[in-house]
This record gives structure tokens, C-alpha cells and sequence, in this order.
DNA sequence: TAGTATTATTTTGCATGCAAACTAATTATT
DNA sequence: AATAATTAGTTTGCATGCAAAATAATACTA
């Protein structure tokens, strides 16, 4: 191996893949039982929040692609789970509000959290947090050198 | 909010996301120079580490998806950076060898880890090993925790 | 106010991730 | 040796992630 800066267990890139691949891998029987995909799961999460928003602000809250976005309200919508309507003083905006089904979805979610806790029963909590803590400055310094315009 | 578990702020999962999605979305320019896609890169610094190992080999270390991979060493044999040739001894198995184009990309693959250090100008070396360690241990639990069988 | 720039979302096309079904080749059993 | 079980890879179908083009509606500007 010419250069070591390639290797493949040096790349957190590649920490990263496998992490967030994985964990999302261990949501899935989870969230299958709520008939969601993981990142269905994120937008509920987002308007059990704060319901009533826009697309936009769902797209901030969840980080999720916006072409993706698309689909994945479609589908949504089609599960009764929230409604999509434009707004009144702005055509272009649309607002998301959960349906009946929807909220109520909240009280079989609250356990996914506490199961999905028990994967990581050889980890102590402060590693936890501290793991957050890391990945929102990665998350920070990548959103601010991504900026080339201001 | 009636359930705290449930705040996206609070989960790891949303985190791992977010940073996994970010940092590869980073590499994407810089990769698009190299004509590859991040799991293609993956691959190749597999095979620049160790040439001449079968498709099962090349899963474990890449942790691609196996079904993914079929199609992704197809373009990649299409683009001449790789060969994939059934083994003499088991059929089954598939080596897969570098070819002289792939060799040579090496050279200017060996700049990608440098131009993403950049990205990460506000974060102290420290950090990202600690990082990395981090979810080393996240992936060990992730793995651990999800055999019911042996 | 006509025309232009900007904003909010959607659509499109390509590349995975993933589980499950499927195929081919090898090994284990009887 | 014939059949069953296992292993290595591929294919299939669905759900994104992503960049870029396309739409539609609003704001801005001469």
C-alpha cells in the first residue's frame, strides 16, 4: 500500500457508512411493525414535534433529500397518516398536518426509542452523548466550509 | 411534545445520518474528478490495499451491500478499473483484480483524503480519532446485539 | 405594469441500500 | 453415487439520496 492516507479503517467517512447504515438497518424491524421506513419515521417525528409546518421547514428539521421528500409525503399521505395543502397567503408554500392516524401512530413510537436502546447495551451513556456532540461539530464543519457564497 | 424519547435532537440514529449523508455528499466533487462514486472509491481502497480477493471478501471489507455490488463492480469492469474472474479451485467464487487503469488512479485518489481534511478545518485531530473510536463501538454493538443465533 | 429574478416544490434520471427470491457450484448425508 | 443442505453471487422490487431541470407562484425592478 503505497499511501497510507487511503487506508480503509482510517477513513471516518467510512466509520460513518457503516455506523449510520447499520443503526438504520437495526430500526428497520421496528419500524416495519409501524409500517414506516426510517426516514418516514424521522418526517413523524419532525410534525410530532411541531405539526402544521411547511415542506420546507420539514426539510430542515429532518435533513431528508427534498426530491425524496416528494415521494415520501406521497406515500404518506396515501397511509392517511397527514394531509399536504397549500397555504393561503402563499400558493407555492404547502403545509403538513398529521391526521388522526398519525397522531395517534405517536403512542406505539414512544417504545421504538427504548428498544432500539437495547442494541447499544455494551456502550456507556456518557460515550453516548459525547458520540452526539462529536458528529454535530462534523455536521457544523461540514455546513460551514460547504459554503462558498455570503 | 408529549414523549421526550422521541425528539429528533435526541437520537443518535438522526445524528449518524445527517454526518453519513453530509461527509458523503462532500466527497462528490471531489470524486466526480475520479469518475467514481463513494462506494466505488470504497471499493477501490479495498483493492489497493489487497488485490486478487474474491466478492466476499471484498463485502466484509467494504461493508457495501451485496446486492449493490454486483451492479457496482459491473460499472466498474465497464470502466476497465477491474477485472472479476471465477476462481480455478470453486467456481462459485469470483476474483476480482485491479487492471492498469485502476492501478494508476491511485495516484490522484491519494489527494481525496488530503482535500477532505479541509472540510474539517474547525475540528481538532483528537476529536476525529476519538470519533472514530466511537463508532467502532457502535458498529461492535450493532453487530453483537443483532445475532440471535450461535 | 410588463418583464425578470427569486422562491417553494416537484419531477427526472442515475446510483445505491436492503430483504428476499433465485441460480449455480460445492459439500455433506445417507 | 443420488439427494439434500450449504455457500457464493446475482437478480428483483421497493425506497431513498442526490443533482439538475422543470413548474408554479411571488417578489422585484425598470
Amino acid at each position: 500500500m503505497k499511501y497510507d492516507q487511503l487506508k480503509l479503517d482510517q477513513q471516518l467517512c467510512h466509520r460513518l457508512y457503516i455506523a449510520s447504515n447499520g443503526l438504520t438497518r437495526a430500526y428497520r424491524p421496528l419500524l416495519d411493525a409501524l409500517n414506516l421506513t426510517y426516514p418516514q419515521y424521522v418526517v413523524m417525528m419532525a410534525l410530532w414535534e411541531e405539526d402544521g409546518i411547511t415542506v420546507q421547514t420539514l426539510l430542515q428539521k429532518t435533513a431528508v433529500n427534498g426530491g425524496a421528500m416528494s415521494l415520501i409525503l406521497k406515500k404518506m399521505m396515501d397511509k392517511k397518516l397527514l394531509s399536504v395543502t397549500p397555504s393561503d397567503e402563499d400558493k407555492r408554500k404547502k403545509l403538513i398536518h398529521l391526521l388522526p392516524t398519525g397522531i395517534q401512530l405517536q403512542e406505539q413510537a414512544a417504545e421504538v426509542p427504548t428498544k432500539i436502546q437495547c442494541s447499544f447495551a455494551n456502550i456507556e451513556k456518557s460515550d453516548l452523548h459525547q458520540l452526539i456532540n462529536l458528529l454535530d461539530k462534523v455536521c457544523l464543519d461540514l455546513d460551514t466550509t460547504a459554503e462558498p457564497e455570503s
